[in-house]
DNA sequence: ACCACCTCTGAAAGCGCTTACATGGACGCG
DNA sequence: CGCGTCCATGTAAGCGCTTTCAGAGGTGGT
């Protein structure tokens, strides 16, 4: 049937643009015009050429486009850990809309000082292989935004704010600030706080921020802020599960944790529970994020439209594609407080220290 | 520097194959086989145009290459939707090989009969986009699976089996088994079910063959299968929830919920306090998968390695990528019931029915 | 000294598109 | 009726690699 068979047997070749061509009795130009939707076509060619490449079932290879075009209709993510609930959320957001404007989507987890790598280095450089990139929390160095701005990459950062490149994000010292007074509302002046680590994956100053508005609102209400109630939790409900753990052991523990994750939060529940104290009754916990799960646990937390930031950011990564100069604007969406139940107004009988349940650590 | 100056202004272009080649003066040809790693290469030649290459920062466009060889060195991973714990935990897995084989790894939402579309049809067709695909509990019709083989592709399914690939999983009747058997063992007769749903986005075969092991179960065990008892969750807290509900308002209630996923289960959790049952006290509850919250909640649960499904994928599509010829086999993976604190034997004293406390559904 | 056989290198033909640039015809207008 | 325009199409030159094929030396055996 088809005027060359393949190779030796079966898997018929992919008709290619020349095959569409002879069978349409026109250029291969013309062809490539039809197809594309540029002007200057015949309608009747134009419709006799696509009603030959549909019988063929052609399709432009990509490859060969890139090449020719320079552009690789695909879009990087990258995001430090991709199995984390967040960066999925944004990950899923994104997706949403590069599908639905045909751009191919490559995630790239950077833990590490891969970044780095994932940028400039070697062979794993995104050298040519995508469009644009969203980088979700990832700290980009100056050599970094030279490098991507050289290469004419449309970038747009969610999370961390860049200079240079257009970003998504909400204000986190508001965030702080949120937790902190809704606390403090309730009559608590011990807060604890569990927040980001310093090194590693996770090193981005979305933590400090947070802890900015924390202390601000202590300030505000007249309480000193006390570095023994700060403790790092990398994120994670494990990490928030041991860092609970030394604030709850200490002698004069807090009456209440403001946890800068959801889920280093439910770690903090985890803890309170293995601690035998009843949250809200002698501890309550606040959260950042709303996770799915926010909601079974009964976690009072501090909403952000997490898959939104995905998909904005994809947005504005392809408007940038197509032809708008996008400033390197700053996007703030908004956050809101969610009352649930791991969150009380203090008593006043002063809360005996319990002794933690013996537990090996995994 | 550049013996030819780029655009306009400012950015330099990049360094080509030419380029290089004429620096270390020696053919492309040279160049090519230099830097690939290609043998007769004389050693010092190879040293000269690696290093004049290190100095130029060379990188080979890969569009060109994938013209060139036909070989796009990236993947695609298939999953119904990004934002769940299980199939994110997937990628994630999936994600840490490809990127240290030097795959790039485009992921593709196929949620509903976007699949179909995303094989087969029009520009969304993953046609010469990736050399090999993982599939993600998406069911994949004959024609699918014609297609795929035509195309030379190295596909990996990951949960559902098909006949013509390998394919990563667990033995879904025996998850089934394993949570009635437990539930069973500690004295509940009235087990309710929380499965998948039928047709949208997770119409796949795994709550069948789940629900057959809680079938072969309690059969073994004499008890009578109600089809009341079963109730779909479409894998989501919220689907949990609503299930739950449905399955706690009945007069008859159930004793114990076995939900197909954690996640299905937190649903579980949530609607039992929002009826006022104690667990595991009034009603026991038993999930599948293990989420990193589970621990958190206490849901006895049973779990499967889930982010090495990706990983074991991942490696499968590579092998059959670098040559080895992998066979359609099926890889069962282990799973293990994992006892916390959501089951216990059941209560001799008949439960009373609770009324349900008013709440509104979003 | 001759020949067979390696090893290393280069020339050149693609891979399948896109996109100036050129061309030919139809049409409008003076 | 002649000429300038404009539209539809074709020609061909890339895009930056890979890979086949062939050739130039160099070695070793006889």
């Amino acid at each position: 049937m088809a005027p060359h068979t393949g190779t030796a047997s079966g898997e018929r070749r992919r008709a290619t643009i020349e095959d569409v061509a002879a069978a349409a009795g026109v250029s291969v130009a013309t062809v490539s015009r039809a197809i594309r939707g540029l002007p200057n076509v015949a309608i009747s060619t134009r419709e006799r050429v696509s009603k030959v490449a549909d019988e063929l079932s052609y399709r432009a290879d990509p490859a060969a486009s890139r090449l020719a075009t320079g552009r690789s209709q695909s879009v990087g993510v990258a995001v430090p850990l991709l199995n984390y609930w967040y960066f999925s959320q944004v990950v899923s957001g994104a997706e949403a809309v590069l599908a639905a404007e045909g751009y191919d989507m490559i995630v790239i987890g950077v833990a590490g000082d891969d970044a780095r790598r994932a940028l400039l280095d070697g062979a794993t450089s995104i050298h040519r292989r995508v469009d644009g990139l969203v980088f979700v929390d990832v700290p980009l160095g100056d050599d970094d935004t030279e490098f991507l701005r050289s290469r004419g990459l449309a970038v747009v950062t969610v999370g961390n704010h860049n200079a240079h490149f257009p970003s998504i994000g909400i204000d986190d010292v508001a965030v702080g600030e949120i937790a902190a007074e809704h606390l403090l509302g309730l009559g608590h002046t011990r807060i604890g706080i569990i927040g980001g680590q310093t090194g590693g994956p996770l090193d981005f100053p979305v933590p400090d921020l947070r802890r900015t508005g924390y202390e601000r609102a202590l300030r505000r209400a007249r309480i000193d802020v006390d570095p023994a109630l700060e403790v790092v939790g990398n994120f994670s409900v494990l990490g928030g599960r041991d860092a609970a753990d030394s604030l709850l052991a200490t002698h004069d523990r807090p009456t209440a944790v403001f946890a800068m994750s959801d889920e280093m939060a439910f770690g903090a529940l985890l803890s309170a529970r293995e601690h035998g104290l009843d949250v809200p009754g002698e501890i309550s916990i606040v959260g950042v994020d709303d996770h799915d799960v926010s909601v079974v646990v009964g976690l009072t937390t501090v909403r952000q439209p997490v898959a939104d930031h995905g998909a904005r950011a994809a947005r504005l990564v392809i408007e940038q594609l197509t032809g708008r100069e996008v400033g390197p604007t700053r996007v703030e969406r908004p956050v809101e407080l969610v009352v649930r139940s791991t969150t009380a107004p203090l008593t006043t009988a002063r809360n005996e220290v319990h002794r933690p349940e013996t537990r090996s650590k995994p």
